[in-house]
DNA sequence: GAAAGAAATGTTATAATGTTTCAAATGTGT
DNA sequence: ACACATTTGAAACATTATAACATTTCTTTC
């Protein structure tokens, strides 16, 4: 649960992945969840690209790789993720991404390059509380919050072709 | 242009559709665009509604009034309200709900009751700055701002069963 | 008002995303 | 070893969205 790189700049990103898992079999050691292999697997392929992953991008690996799966597998193992916080469901582009603050009670908020296609998640506290301030003033118990930006990263306004 | 009336408070809901329909005429009025037969009816649809309505639910609606619809026909018209501001897609949901602040330049924000499903779009400037502050930050020029709450709204707080 | 071009719609098919259901296997506690 | 709960396999299906191309309708220009 340390720091990590942004991923606009160049980093050795196996390394993210590394720690992604090894914090990933904490935190389910801590909760007395299994980490499976299917499941470490698919929490794996999402952290290896910080682009956004779709079900069925996870499914055609796991094919690939000679794991006979169906639909229900991935989205099996994508629930389970979620719901320790491993992994974000990214709403507005139906993909998962693997969480930058596995473990740490937090409102994501996701700026989302429409050139490159990368993610940056954030923690943003201020953001946080005008939501639940905005929210509080209306009544409304604030549960779940969805919060997706889509724009231009720093990397892609100013050089516009990146992966 | 009008302010409106809460979702929650018993109101004359007709007020709105009415409204919302003699707005969404006079801006593309203004801006040349064709609120053709079609799409008019879809935004009256989706308005007659403060719950989400999904484009195979407004396609069913039209398929029953006699109207050959197919989904390109609905998809469409979604489209067109979307492009002129008089629709929102709430992404979480896979749905469309009728904007409440059609023709303003406007960061929607919406509380969704997981009990009612009711809607309310928020202005919520406070939240829009404290969005586009923490994005600039990170040097990302924001685009597209995606904000849906999940939770319960005052009513279904109070007495749990609501349509 | 007729012809040409643009915008909108009809139609069929298909792609992409997500769920239900029930059976089999695997792990866990006693 | 037994009973129980959890996880996985497998097939079918449901929902949401788009592609491609023909046809119609509207608008502009002559």
């Amino acid at each position: 649960m340390s720091a990590r790189a942004l991923p606009y700049r160049p980093h050795n990103h196996q390394d993210c992945v590394t720690q992604a898992l090894a914090d990933a079999r904490a935190i389910c050691q801590q909760r007395n969840a299994r980490l499976t292999p299917t499941r470490q697997r698919v929490l794996e392929l999402i952290w290896q690209s910080h682009k956004p992953l779709g079900a069925y991008d996870v499914l055609a690996e796991l094919s690939a790789e000679g794991q006979n799966a169906a639909p229900p597998t991935v989205y099996r193992a994508l629930d389970f993720l979620q719901q320790h916080g491993l992994v974000h469901r990214i709403a507005s582009l139906n993909a998962f991404v693997g969480c930058c603050h596995a473990g740490e009670t937090h409102t994501g908020m996701f700026l989302i390059c429409r050139n490159c296609g990368n993610v940056l998640e954030l923690a943003a506290p201020s953001v946080t509380v005008a939501l639940a301030d905005a929210a509080t003033r209306e009544g409304f118990d604030a549960e779940e919050v969805t919060l997706e930006i889509a724009g231009l990263c720093p990397r892609c306004k100013a050089e516009p072709s990146h992966d």
